[in-house]
DNA sequence: CATACAAAAAGTGCATACATAATTCAATTA
DNA sequence: TAATTGAATTATGTATGCACTTTTTGTATG
């Protein structure tokens, strides 16, 4: 409409509910909130220094995404996934990865192949220093490269939630360098069917990657779920 | 308000906020609130006799859902799908009811099956009598039941989201004859695999059969997309 | 000493009130 | 008459208040 030359930053003026969320959502993510825990608004209208309406509806949308459980005239607590929820989740975020990879490949870049072998071979090398942390976060820069490349925004967003919900196993799981092994393995086969644009193959090869990953994740997750429960 | 003396039913005390997030739902699957209408506060709190508060709650949870598009400082519309989207949700969508597919066929018992073939059936039978208000209502529920028969909550909960947000063009679509009877082979080949109990088959003819209902939609929707924007 | 009960405290759910931004519409001017 | 401006209206965003539920705590009782 009018006038639309907007200055220099008048776009920043989000809504306060979004901020929140986003926020919120990092607090989670981040393990300042652990699952099962619950959510004083009290407390965090003080944190955010806003009033509780804006908070409780940050926390309703939250909750559509799965990271905050509401219970009826008690409140909020941060989702606590279960080892039910893990079993199912993983096959999902499998067929997505399958899904992307696929798409990928078919729009698959000479610069794009460039940037994945690039991210590739840093994960190399911080599995062979041992380096697990930085191996983690080049892993995600790596499987988020892949769903931009394929070039659905839906997909990627809906990645982007699941992974969310996923990452609240976190803090249950102690990776034993066997199954990194495994998945540096699978890594290998993941660029080969890359470089060689197979898509089909591409796919099979995320879609068990993240199975086995499942498996390895529900096996060591189920006594401590429960420890969690008990903490005040 | 005052008499809440439920003595009958003391369970169905659910949120006001719940069932206002089901009701506005309902308005927009429904397709009394058309896509890319305003949303208003007013009249919507009147309809529902409810405050702004939890009204507002219910907003944000759709709004992350995907049903609803909030703007700043201007209130909330009903989503309005574009042919982007439509392209990037039906692969989504393949992908998911291959994996269901899959897991289905993995767990399907004799009367599971039995249940899937009388549906096709009755799919087949309003097919030949040219009834496709009741046919598509099967068919859904046909595609519903598989994903039952999947056996993953959080699987079936991402179908039902999408497929919220994809039923924003039927408003748009108007399938043609010649397009349905593919689907009914696509059926046919379908029924077949699920027979053979083999899910890998199951997933491709899934996935193809998506495929080819997102090439029909997305032709047809782009004129009457941008006709309903200019709706008062 | 454990249990049961009741009153108080705290917390949630919803409604209302206030502040600010967007829209409308009439009056003025070119 | 068309365009523009600015007050008035309307709507949204946030804060606060009230009613009701849940939880806690203190007291009495077995």
């Amino acid at each position: 409409m009018a006038a639309s030359e907007l200055k220099s930053a008048p776009l920043t003026r989000r809504s306060l509910h979004d901020e929140l969320v986003e926020g919120m959502r990092d607090m989670i993510i981040d393990g300042k909130l652990k699952p099962g825990e619950k959510i004083s608004e009290r407390v965090l209208t003080e944190h955010f220094g806003v009033s509780r309406t804006p908070l409780r509806e940050c926390l309703k949308a939250l909750a559509a995404e799965g990271l905050v459980q509401l219970v009826p005239n008690r409140g909020a607590v941060v989702a606590r996934i279960t080892e039910e929820e893990i079993d199912e989740l993983f096959p999902i975020l499998g067929a997505l990865e399958a899904l992307a990879g696929e798409l990928a490949c078919a729009r698959l870049g000479d610069a794009d192949l460039q940037r994945l072998r690039t991210l590739h071979g840093r994960m190399l090398d911080h599995f062979h220093y041992g380096e697990e942390g930085p191996y983690r976060r080049i892993n995600r820069q790596f499987h988020q490269t892949l769903f931009d490349i394929a070039g659905n925004a839906s997909l990627s967003e809906m990645y982007r939630q699941l992974l969310g919900r996923i990452h609240l196993v976190r803090f249950l799981v102690d990776k034993r360098e066997t199954d990194w092994q495994k998945a540096v393995d699978d890594h290998e086969r993941i660029m080969d069917a890359l470089d060689r644009r197979d898509g089909q193959r591409l796919a099979v090869i995320l879609k068990q990657h993240l199975t086995e990953t499942a498996a390895d994740v529900s096996r060591q997750s189920l006594a401590p779920t429960t420890a969690l429960a008990a903490t005040k």
